[in-house]
DNA sequence: AGTTGCAGATTTGCAACTCACC
DNA sequence: AGGTGAGTTGCAAATCTGCAA
């Protein structure tokens, strides 16, 4: 590959840190696609489903059987990292701490048989754009402890026209509220 | 760490392939903080480049030098991986074949001092819906090789309103045409 | 492909109001 | 009393969107 060898010249002529180059080089080659290992996404879904929430400091999120039989049935066009990334952004999405099957949906495009890798990819963009809205006010909701007024201060749009949003998108802050506990971050 | 104890007994117990435990958990070890090596960015950024175009097939896409330092200066909260992620998007959104620091003003959310990882983060929902859109339709035109009315289909939307909305975003179409080049994927 | 005009639907910000809690 | 925040409603202006040409 041309690119590899030019970054491997530049580490001969000491234009480039050894160890950097060798974590930068090999990492996307240990990153194999995932549709051919696919009985370990199960596990691979609870490692990182453990990981997020310890980083965040949230209460645990369990994925239900058919949201993980969904998301293995899928033949990942990418790899374990994009996986990763799935995983977070579902857990985002989740409502009364479980990842359900109409998680997985919600998160997905139209495109039921095969689940593209993340929510833009594919489909209108009317939807497109509803599931980044989604994802952003569901995040920082979160970030804010669903506190209304700061976290409509946040996004730079009227109190009551969050709430608009909300209903609009199917949020249930209440809900929300309720599944995520007093020990967010 | 918590996490790590839990993967490493299950492939203790047989239950998870040993080489695909390393190729996970290996890789967030092996991504360190950017920050720290701050002056090897430039070179990451020319080695992503060109990777990211030889995979795409597109022309070669240069960043000026005043991106490059705008780059560089930011304190990364993330890693490695979240820089190719940048110059990917960066690339997508050039303007002539170049990467300036318009583009990475552009890409980036309003806080000027600390350049925020990705599109999205901070910054009035507006705003942040507006560069979400503005990628995606760039992407869906290279993608259609600028094709208006099949780019058009592709978002579900009226032909006329696609050029609306690119005005809107400040996507010049013709200039984009040209740039790209007729060897677009 | 690229533009224009237009009418109907939506979105948005503003303001006001009630209720509850401290 | 006074202050703060939740949750709701009405309305007019601005904007978006699809259709047709």
């Amino acid at each position: 590959m041309a690119t590899h060898r030019n970054l491997d010249a530049l580490v001969r002529e000491g234009k480039f840190r050894q160890d950097l180059f060798h974590r930068v080089y090999v990492f996307p080659l240990m990153l194999p696609p995932l549709r051919e290992r696919r009985e370990d996404i199960p596990v691979l879904i609870a490692h990182f489903g453990e990981q997020v929430c310890s980083q965040n400091n949230w209460k645990p999120i369990s994925f239900t059987e058919d949201a993980i039989e969904a998301l293995s049935g899928y033949s990942w066009p990418g790899n374990v990292r994009e996986l990763r990334n799935m995983v977070e952004r579902l857990m985002l999405l989740a409502s009364d701490n479980q990842v359900t099957l109409e998680t997985v949906r919600s998160a997905l495009p139209a495109s039921s048989p095969g689940l593209p890798l993340s929510t833009n990819g594919s489909g209108p963009l009317a939807e497109r754009i509803q599931n980044f809205e989604r994802e952003t006010i569901l995040a920082e909701l979160k970030r804010n402890s669903y506190h209304m007024t700061n976290t409509a201060k946040a996004l730079g749009l009227e109190r009551s026209h969050l709430y608009k949003k909300a209903e609009q998108l199917g949020i249930d802050i209440q809900k929300q509220r309720r599944e995520d506990g007093p020990d967010a971050s």
